[in-house]
DNA sequence: GAAGTTTTCTAACATTAGTTAGATTTCAAA
DNA sequence: TTTGAAATCTAACTAATGTTAGAAAACTTC
């Protein structure tokens, strides 16, 4: 709901009412509603850096780092494309949760920002992203192409494998033509 | 005020303060707080629009088209991170609100899509973006990274233009490095 | 300075939400 | 069956919000 509706828009009453109790029940198990969103928030985090992890863990070890990266992003879009709406909520919600909350859960989204870091740090160092390449701003641009997904796909668009490889073959080998250079 | 707080948080009172007027005052100027929400979102695309728009319309007639797009991605990131408090507005509240206003503000967003559609398929046509690009996905892809900026981009970070002119080049010559094929 | 319009104000309303208190039910173990 | 804990309920409170009605002030124009 908080992913739907946002977090604002929906009431105790509308979340009872799909857990089928009433709304003061709710504090039975949560201390406020502010609590709720702050685990939804770390939920949505955990989950997407757990499943690129994972992905980039299970890879046979002498694996290229152009594969690495591109299973990390078919893992990041998987996770958040179709078996988190913990993310989804999390990219939406995050911008209007309190101060304090957000404060908290900064730590989290930087911790799977060094996910990232490293990922594409070690593919650098390798030889596999060119030396004058800011993998920094690499990292913040595609992170910002990854997590906007959420924005525009639909279920009837192509299948992530394929947007993975895509994206992937784009960026390593860059879109210019023939008339490039 | 609702950038930062968000349309929900953020309420009559506020805004009243901050205009120097009391609440009741704000409806001699819109029929309700959903009007202004409404308002606001039209300007935010309106603004980052227009200022695409323009910066590529004053290029030189036989400008290349990297270049236009290289435009292009400056003139959004400027009027984003520099220049509309209402673009950003718009980010943050389009996905909560009401359905309605959703609806209607739709054709705005894609009639902003349009205009990348055409810069990015120009290109493709003239040679500059190579045959087997999907550009549709490159659109989709690029403007997520743009628009995701205004999560990360502080007053501390590099300027704009090195950030878009390093983009640029990461995306016509790949990142890929000497061991890529 | 009077008349009329524009703008803002005060007062109040209706609704609603998160939350608390305390009673009641449900359920498992002895 | 009894007992005690776990889970949910009803009732009520408090506070706040968007909104309306109508009076007052501010400003413009003749």
């Amino acid at each position: 709901m908080f992913r739907r509706k946002g977090y604002d828009t929906t009431t105790l009453k509308d979340i009872g009412a799909l857990a089928k109790i009433r709304a003061p029940a709710i504090y039975y198990y949560f201390s406020s509603k502010e609590q709720l969103l702050e685990e939804i928030l770390n939920i949505g985090i955990a989950r997407i850096h757990d499943a690129v992890q994972e992905a980039v863990d299970n890879l046979a070890a002498g694996s290229s780092h152009r594969v690495r990266v591109e299973t990390a992003i078919r893992a990041h879009l998987t996770a958040l494309l179709q078996h988190s709406d913990y993310t989804a909520a999390n990219i939406i919600n995050y911008n209007l949760a309190p101060r304090a909350i957000r404060a908290r859960h900064l730590a989290r989204r930087e911790s799977y920002a060094d996910c990232w870091r490293d990922l594409l740090q070690r593919a650098q160092d390798a030889g596999e992203i060119g030396p004058s390449v800011d993998v920094n701003l690499l990292r913040l641009f595609l992170l910002g192409a990854l997590f906007w997904t959420h924005e525009w796909y639909g279920k009837d668009q192509e299948p992530i494998e394929v947007m993975a490889e895509k994206l992937s073959a784009m960026l390593f080998g860059g879109i210019g033509g023939r008339l490039q250079e």
